[in-house]
DNA sequence: CATGGATGCTTGAGGCAATCAAGCAACTCG
DNA sequence: CGAGTTGCTTGATTGCCTCAAGCATCCATG
């Protein structure tokens, strides 16, 4: 089923169609933060809380300055969503926690994302597993570069 | 190629793997749009305008509040890269156009989405016919609801 | 007409997000 | 010890974003 003849399409609406995408996903992922009392961003830096995390090391996930990071771990601290945990091996360093509000919260918010559920639901398994592939190989990771 | 006998990935990883190239792919924008001196919210906007649009379609299709999109054309108009021009038919409507620097600048930030462009090269031509089929079902339009 | 209700845009207030510059504490290596 | 580096925070500034209000214009009905 894959290789029907439809025309192929032109990089630029490939690349189109990937940013509307992108676009779509976002919006879902913010409507359903903001269902939960949390802005997109603040919901974001939740979801990379699988364990202890250091300052420094969330503002090289989120790409953005340390400085930031400080003020979105205080809102979400002051909410009871993460709290700040010294390093045992270095003093320097403050490791920030989901707490069980906080792990809840955000399995909440990907449980809600409606519209990117429904949209993954509409493939079968084999078009799970083909898209699967290709999107790995446009995923370069976070430091593809030349 | 597409078809080797991979482990069907489950939904969970899939959805992480479409937002993880979702935030790659913003990110590349959001750069791009840096390096013209545009924020990417104003790059957004300036992509939107191949024709005259009304502030207020402006709004829609950004998904924000009205008020929101006058800072960002005032913005922009500062910097010559955008006009407000009457609606002959409605004296309420004013119409954004982008002026030719307005065209000019958002052509460059499209050119020079590196990693974007960088990865779909890596896909052959059917390849890119396969995922364009896929990820044209999973978006619905903006209004994919239950 | 005329007038009441929508609609389109702007303004102002307030909060979050982002960057930069500066500063303090702690680590590291000579 | 001391110099340089690294981790985090603070303060200042800008942009984004929403809500509430306000003004101008359009439109529909009487």
């Amino acid at each position: 089923m894959t290789g029907t003849a439809s025309p192929p399409p032109t990089k630029a609406q490939l690349l189109e169609l990937v940013a509307a995408l992108g676009t779509a996903q976002w919006q879902d992922f913010a409507a359903a933060a903001a269902r939960q009392g949390l802005t997109s961003v603040q919901a974001k830096l939740l979801a990379q809380l699988k364990g202890p995390v250091p300052m420094r090391g969330l503002a090289t996930l989120l790409v953005c300055d340390a400085s930031n990071v400080t003020g979105i771990v205080d809102r979400l601290e002051a909410r009871g969503l993460v709290r700040r945990e010294p390093d045992p091996g270095d003093r320097r360093v403050k490791n920030v926690v989901a707490t069980d509000e906080g792990l809840e919260t955000i399995r909440r918010v990907r449980a809600e994302m409606q519209a990117t559920h429904s949209a993954l639901d509409t493939l079968d398994e084999e078009e799970r597993t083909t898209l699967y592939g290709l999107l790995e190989r446009l995923r370069p990771g976070t430091d593809h570069r030349a």
